[in-house]
RNA sequence: GGCUCCAUGGUCAAGCGGUCAAGACACCGCCCUUUCACGGCGGUAACCCGGGUUCGAUUCCCGGUGGAGUCACCA
């Protein structure tokens, strides 16, 4: 028996050839430079920022060169299958603006080049392990879990490199005779690549391999001497070979991946040429890390961050735009600089790159986070940031939508509030601060925060608001509101100008700003907010002159 | 532990043999100002260590240190 029967009794099911594949998957037809990127997630049901990372990378790539980006669903592992996950993944990629072109979407596949979940796949992949077993450079293994664990207890022992390797590997030179005999027995099995790596090699004389990186240029590793599982007992491939054979088979040119990859590239770059497929161009993103409690940069978690969760800056309600800026800057060193050239181009505009990505991990930075979110929100129309605080309440804070539902101008008018003008104002982050922020304007949601200044007595204070009650016009425009404001300072003994005070602060109690921060109090409850005159406005006379009563008969009580 | 990757201010980062070592965020001060924010001006603060190579190293090489990743029939 030779290893092209064994190959045969392995996979009798098995007809098609790579000849077969090739042409059911023929290259491409796209222009000079068109790169075909991919997300390939498995399902657990979790997505986080890595992947939002990774998924930006590639679709920049993508409709930048005016190429494809395509989903591919990695379930080999039936273990980690969540109900569902799909879904999730497609839904939060979308929320934030990461668009497929190609591969698994939420109405079935779309593409030539599928099916795009690894476990419909099984067939295509038992092809090429047949070949593989054919040629000698695959094997069937029936090593059991005892006697695996029974080598790696061993090699710990010597202190050699742990895996089923050269001399451990006891089943890489089984005659097929034997191999036949054990299958016929029903002994369970796996299918082995028998690496062509010298694995006795001296440290002196291990051979090299060199890889270019898109990232990292020019790497340098030992070549692999691992004879990994390639197929499973369930006769589903592992990860390694089912990357390789569907990146070749899809047509990928630029594998984008985290740098946790690394360690395995030596197996990918072995099986890519043991199966004659050219080697797509690799993309070794560096981990987003964040500083822990003792000082230590370390790979962000998902069970210790909650920032690392997608959910995370839905909840807050970090527009998407924040967030893809964000990534953006993380990503490509120069988008800050171009974004100063550039404040009113859309993102999508910048020349990304993947030679401007940095190879280092990235502390992820929430400050950063917030002062571009300021800058992105800025640019947004207030009609559509209502729109954004519906969604967003409708879907984390059921309880304030309708506040905002029916009277959408209002809050355009609030949300307006001193953005004009050439220097606007950039207090909004997020839809959950914003809340926080002007939640003053509804009934339900105002009190009284801040507790009146120190050099304000309560007398004055009651003196303050009656006498702001009596002059107070709604018509009046802001110069003369102001002026107002004034009178009432300088007849109760406050300067009419904080510069008077600052002179001689002994002949006042205090200044024209102490006397708005009473009014303000009453109106807002609290002591710092955008200007009193244009809040008033939007308020409504009644409401205004109801809260400064209100603040009047709590006062004198 | 083996292997691999990474290493410039608190954070993100320019730099790619000769620079007073950019810039952004954060922080501090001043100005503007009825508060806050915005804006303007200014400030504190960095090339991990040790050897080489070189007239000259942040930059190139080697070693160390530190951090990270990886060593599954998980991806």
């Amino acid at each position: 028996m030779n290893h092209q029967e064994l190959a045969e009794l392995l996979f009798p099911h098995i007809h098609k050839t790579r000849d077969d594949y090739d042409r059911i998957y023929p290259p491409r037809a796209l222009k000079e430079g068109a790169m075909v990127t991919r997300l390939g997630p498995s399902p657990t049901g979790f997505i986080h920022l890595g992947n939002l990372y990774g998924a930006f990378v590639d679709e920049r790539l993508a409709t930048q060169s005016g190429g494809i980006f395509y989903l591919r669903i990695e379930d080999t592992d039936d273990k980690r299958q969540v109900e569902g996950a799909v879904e999730v993944i497609i839904n939060s990629l979308r929320f934030f603006d990461i668009q497929f072109t190609e591969g698994a979407t939420l109405e079935g596949s779309v593409g030539d080049y599928g099916p795009y979940y690894q476990s419909q796949r099984a067939e295509i992949y038992q092809c090429y392990v047949k070949e593989l077993v054919a040629k000698g450079l695959a094997y069937p293994c029936f090593l059991t879990e005892e006697e695996i664990t029974a080598i790696r207890e061993q090699q710990e022992l010597t202190k050699e490199n742990p895996g089923i390797y050269g001399k451990w590997a006891a089943n890489r030179n089984l005659s097929p005779e034997q191999a036949a005999q054990w299958i016929e027995q029903g002994k369970p099995y796996v299918i082995r690549l028998k690496s062509q790596g010298k694995a006795d090699a001296s440290p002196e004389d291990v051979t090299m391999i060199q890889v270019e990186d898109g990232i990292r240029g020019t790497l340098e590793m030992p070549e692999n001497i691992q004879d990994v599982v390639i197929l499973k007992a369930n006769g589903i491939p592992t990860y390694h070979f089912a990357h390789v054979v569907d990146d070749y088979l899809m047509r990928t040119t630029h594998v984008v991946r985290g740098a946790e990859w690394l360690s395995s590239l030596p197996v990918h770059i072995e099986l890519f040429r043991l199966l004659e497929f050219p080697i797509p161009v690799y993309c070794h993103t560096a981990q987003l890390m964040k500083l822990d409690d003792s000082g230590n940069k370390r790979k962000l978690s998902k069970r210790l961050d909650p920032e690392l969760s997608l959910d995370y800056y839905r909840n807050e309600g970090y527009h998407p735009k924040a967030v893809r800026e964000y990534l953006l800057t993380v990503l490509n060193s120069n988008f800050e600089e171009w974004r100063i050239a550039n404040p009113d181009l859309p993102m999508e505009e910048f020349p990304f790159s993947i030679e401007k990505m940095s190879s280092s991990g990235a502390l992820f930075d929430l400050n950063k986070l917030q002062d571009i979110s300021k800058d992105v929100l800025l640019r947004i129309p207030a009609s559509e940031l209502v729109d954004f605080m519906k969604g967003w309440s409708a879907e984390f804070r059921p309880e304030i939508l309708s506040l905002f539902e029916g009277r959408e101008d209002y809050l355009a008018r609030i949300l307006d509030l001193g953005r004009s003008g050439d220097k606007p104002r950039k207090d909004l982050i997020n839809a959950s601060q914003i809340f926080q922020f002007i939640r003053y304007f509804y009934e339900d949601y105002f009190q009284i925060e801040d507790p009146a200044p120190d050099n304000v007595t309560t007398p004055d204070q009651i003196h303050i608001l009656e006498a702001y009650l009596a002059t107070y016009d709604h018509q009046d425009d802001q110069s003369v509101w102001f002026d107002k404001i004034r009178a009432i300072a300088e007849e109760s003994g406050y300067a009419a100008k904080p510069k008077d005070y600052k002179k001689n602060p002994d002949l006042y109690k205090g200044h024209v700003g102490d006397v708005s921060t009473v009014i303000r109090i009453a109106v807002m409850g609290r002591s710092q907010s955008p200007d009193v005159w244009e809040i008033q406005q939007i308020l409504g006379e009644e409401t205004t002159r109801g809260r400064i009563r209100s603040r009047l008969d709590w006062l004198k009580s």
